[in-house]
DNA sequence: GACTCGTGGTT
DNA sequence: TAACCAAGAGT
């Protein structure tokens, strides 16, 4: 900005009296500031908290969270999404302990360096955490400067963000990172939203050049969205002897070393139930009947829309009723028979969730 | 650069 | 309701 501009100073002031009280700004201690923003990625503060403060119970210092269980974390995790942050989260605190003495590293280089951390998490903690001087540039940074400045390009592509974060850079007031990220980040979150921005209670309206050119609807400059496609997928719930099948999903891609009911894509001109019948050959070598219809759920992720059928399954024909029998896998990486009540103990996608939840007590006295 | 990786709230 | 969006990172 070239004009001697009051944008910071109004900015901050505003941040003083009108900040959240977040748990982890209580005392900005540096693994509570860690979690919080790995945490946040691609979601929003409100949601956050209340998975935080579980969180911080269950692995409350990063000594307790390098000694924990993949699973137990990703159960903590369950329902946030993304669980490659859980994953990275857990690498790196393993890091840490081995590799800095178990204390985070207050140095830009050395915390962009750790998994699941990239330029903004790493400006974040290095400002937040440890009062360093570095930027911290996410969705609400890029929205909040291209209205107050104007910026013509769209943020979400490469250049775009470069002026952003340049300019963020410019902007940046010595020793005051800290509450400079977290108020432009705040500011975007509660005043200068995405839709029906609050420009009359806005504490830098006098100042954004977009609120002066009657363009803040068009600012910022937005890049086309994917397509959604629509996603037919069935799952069945195996019950035998009183216990349920589930399996545990490999290492890498979606939902990796997640448990789930086995299941796959219905193919065009296929029923649920066939579908249900081939994944379970394909997936376990179990031959199922589908016993009844359970569940019709809808969720979606990221340029999916799925709708996911859900059915209720009895082993077919020459089972020893009492005995449980093991799958020939080749979807997972193991697989378990487990009583209802268990289920909770295991970090599900969010799809399989909500039809444990949907079951709860009906089903399982069968 | 273009994909993948989740989920729920808002409009 | 369908579309858009969020304190992004890894490949």
């Amino acid at each position: 900005m070239s004009d001697s501009f009051a944008f910071v100073p109004l900015l901050l002031d505003w941040f003083a009296t009108s900040r959240r009280d977040l748990p982890w700004r209580r005392d900005y201690d540096p693994y509570a500031v860690w979690v919080s923003e790995i945490m946040a990625q691609q979601t929003q503060m409100d949601r956050v908290v209340p998975y935080f403060t579980r969180f911080m119970a269950r692995f409350p210092t990063l000594a307790a969270l390098a000694a924990a269980e993949e699973d137990a974390v990703l159960k903590a995790w369950e329902g946030l999404g993304y669980y490659s942050r859980a994953r990275n989260l857990l690498a790196a605190a393993r890091k840490i302990a081995a590799q800095h003495g178990g204390h985070l590293p207050a140095d830009y280089e050395a915390i962009r360096a750790l998994p699941g951390i990239g330029d903004y998490t790493a400006g974040a903690v290095a400002s937040i955490a440890f009062r360093q001087d570095t930027v911290a540039v996410d969705a609400n940074v890029m929205r909040v400067l291209a209205r107050v400045c104007d910026i013509d390009a769209p943020v979400k592509e490469p250049a775009g963000k470069a002026r952003v974060v340049a300019l963020a850079r410019e902007l940046l007031p010595p020793g005051r990172a800290r509450d400079y990220n977290q108020a432009l980040m705040e500011l975007g979150a509660l005043l200068c939203r995405p839709k029906n921005p609050d420009c009359p209670g806005c504490p830098v309206a006098a100042v954004c050049q977009a609120r002066h050119l009657d363009i803040v609807a068009d600012r910022p400059v937005l890049s086309k969205t994917p397509d959604i496609t629509p996603l037919l997928v069935a799952t069945g719930v195996l019950v035998h002897a009183g216990k349920v099948f589930i399996q545990k999903r490999l290492p890498k891609g979606a939902w990796a070393n997640m448990w789930e009911f086995p299941g796959g894509r219905i193919e065009d001109g296929e029923t649920a139930q066939a579908a249900i019948v081939r994944e379970f050959a394909e997936e376990t070598a179990f031959t199922v009947d589908v016993a009844a219809k359970l569940a019709v759920i809808r969720h979606g992720y990221t340029t999916y829309r799925v709708t996911l059928h859900c059915h209720l399954l009895r082993l077919a024909g020459s089972y020893d009723p009492s005995i449980l029998p093991a799958p020939e896998l080749t979807a997972a990486q193991e697989s378990l028979w487990v009583a209802p009540g268990e289920l909770a103990n295991y970090a599900f996608p969010a799809g399989h969730r909500k039809l444990i939840d949907q079951l709860a007590g009906s089903l399982w006295s069968l």
